[in-house]
DNA sequence: AATGAATGAGACTTCATTCAT
DNA sequence: GATGAATGAAGTCTCATTCAT
């Protein structure tokens, strides 16, 4: 019913380093959490990813738990890319880097699967996600919206629904996350965040770029033009 | 370490009628299952939940999964509410009436766990997931965009990335979706919702209604149409 | 992994006198428990094929156990046809007719059903067959001894081994029970016992008939007196 | 209700070497299968006896149905002991030989327990019962009833019906088992065996010895006599 | 007499975890 | 560090039995 856990029948005792197979065991953990869920999830099988018996799981962490939080606990340094800096105008050329690197970022399964887990898992780490959100994603919303609001004062952002809510820049990308993940991962997916994608970019286009003569377009050609 | 299921201490032998029994026990296996995942329900916990027995539960289902099951059947049938319709310009009436809806339905708890059940155990349900998008909701979506189509040609809409690719409009709303998601249903995220649902009313407005003279709006003023 | 016991799909609520159910129930019975054995039986199983529901066989029996209690007060009355008469010698033709009787006997499912469950369940009804052994067999046996013994005397016999051990009579027809139980009631064994009665009826003739002039025979031709 | 099976209060942690204790299961299983049945007997019954805790079973058995299955394997070799020989008569003290070795055997619990297994669960095992008829059992007799027809051209034994039907030679045995199965393994039947044996010796005797001058015996006196 | 919902006990099995080697 | 045997706790499911209708 469940996937074949790749292991070789017939494992002979290996000994690493503890670094070395920390890294191993966290690996294997993400790669079964975020397709199985962590309850359903048995150490058997991260054990057996991680090239060593379920007894030696024990040797480098206290609990099924403890590997959960630990892998928790470096998923969550999200280095996002920013959309806008200070001072200067949003270029399509801008645009079209943030939205290429974002999109491709979407794409790595280990990103869904981080955010699975969260969703999935979301009851048993409230308190982490909270800290999270508060003293990462937070700070870092706020200093795109101070950005942001300079830039309008400014003129170099056109004032307007998307610039004075700047939350609303990614949620074409949220929203070609939770197709992604509503898929389990396959490959289905694939046309329709193309899809979204390009929409993505030209709505970014029409809101953010101001015109050499400061007015905010009226309209963008479908694709990547100008 | 999990949440208290409510349960009298002693529970007198009841009898009902099938359909109000196995109506209280998928009403409490959604409860369950979407807080605590599938595997880490426990049919004891639905039983109770149920107010019944856990061995009564097998009187109503075959097995464990077969209540799953018979749950997403009910659940996948999303009635959702259209933002445009034929031959009709926009209005900012329109628009605020379809955000307070959408937005309503999306604060039902009982909302967010169908799609935190359906993004949480997706790898058990790939197919009913694929038939539910493949049948439902992508001919609804198709039919959206035709809609909208139309409406650019007769100049109802302007012509602009969010009307040409409908799925735009709703964006916002699944990012909403999304920070209720990773909040894991408590009362959090109220704040930031609401910072997103006036943004994206807002937004519509700015991009989808067409003023008098056939033009779309520049600005709009944050939280109201000028 | 079980045979379909047979039902009516949808069964409609017959009363019947207490007699009439309860012979179906034992029929049932008897049927489920020579096949499953005792344990493996389920009350579910023999309601079905007796035409009511689980409940309903408790108003009838008290228990499962009582079911099969009675079951064994009925089978437990064998009536055992006798092959040797006062004061007459035994005949080809008295033979033949035993043979073929008793064969004929052993043929029947529900006998070897009997016999297997005794053997099955041995444990649980000691009493009941160490009983059934002493009041009904070990006479029945003694009185064909007495009546052997007496015919020894008389001549009608010839003085052997089988004559004073006339247990020793039985033995290719307990020999072919027991070949009938371990093929599971199927019709494998039919040749092979086939062949062990053929090679009793002349054993038997060989052994029991003396000639006209009071000889033992030395040699029958097989199949058939000579 | 049911036998008290024997156990240590507390055990402590033993380790023992994995056929070691698959030995200790495999006898365990044979002393409750055989006592109780296959569905009536519980692994936790199997895991006392022992000496491990039930859920241990499974480090060394995939379930219940395997330790059944391993069980049968290693009974249904039945080294059987040889009535006839050769080229060679056969003799009073060969007689006497054959019949002491399969008494005792038949004699031996383990030995009861494994017919009584074989016609209990008879239904669940059909196929390995066939296989074992037709690849061990059936060889075997058609090997002695080969070597008894040799034995019969060269007049080494009578013509007669035990001769040409060999089977009937050990149908007494069969007799001796069925009884010994009938009465659940206690010490009961002891004496009832010691008749059939003592009949079954002086049967063979009659039937299967030739005098010096090559004519079968007319009578031979009960007991071992000659 | 008969039913079907309901139940408590107990079955098999899985799993995270421990421990001696 | 690594292992495999061992374990207690828990989970799903079956079953004989009860009870109100």
């Amino acid at each position: 019913m469940t996937a074949p856990a790749p292991t070789s029948p017939a494992r002979k005792r290996v000994r690493l380093a503890p670094a070395v197979r920390k890294r191993l065991i966290l690996d294997a953990a993400l790669a079964e959490f975020s397709t199985q869920g962590f309850g359903a999830t048995s150490t058997e099988r991260i054990a057996q990813r991680a090239g060593l018996s379920q007894a030696g799981l024990y040797a480098h962490f206290d609990s099924k738990d403890a590997i959960f939080l630990a892998l928790l606990q470096e998923m969550m340094v999200p280095e996002w890319d920013l959309l806008v800096h200070e001072d200067y105008p949003v270029t399509d050329t801008a645009i079209d880097a943030w939205i290429d690197l974002s999109y491709a970022k979407l794409a790595d399964p280990v990103f869904q699967s981080v955010f699975r887990i969260l969703i999935a898992e979301g009851h048993r780490i409230r308190h982490l996600i909270g800290g999270w959100r508060r003293d990462v994603v937070a700070p870092q919303r706020a200093d795109q919206q101070r950005i942001m609001d300079a830039l309008i004062v400014q003129g170099n952002v056109p004032r307007c629904a998307m610039t004075e809510h700047t939350e609303l820049t990614s949620s074409p990308l949220v929203h070609a996350l939770m197709v992604y993940m509503m898929h389990g991962g396959g490959d289905g997916p694939a046309t329709e965040v193309v899809a979204i994608r390009e929409a993505h970019r030209r709505l970014l286009k029409e809101q953010l770029v101001v015109d050499r003569d400061g007015a905010q377009r009226r309209a963008v050609q479908s694709g990547r033009g100008g």
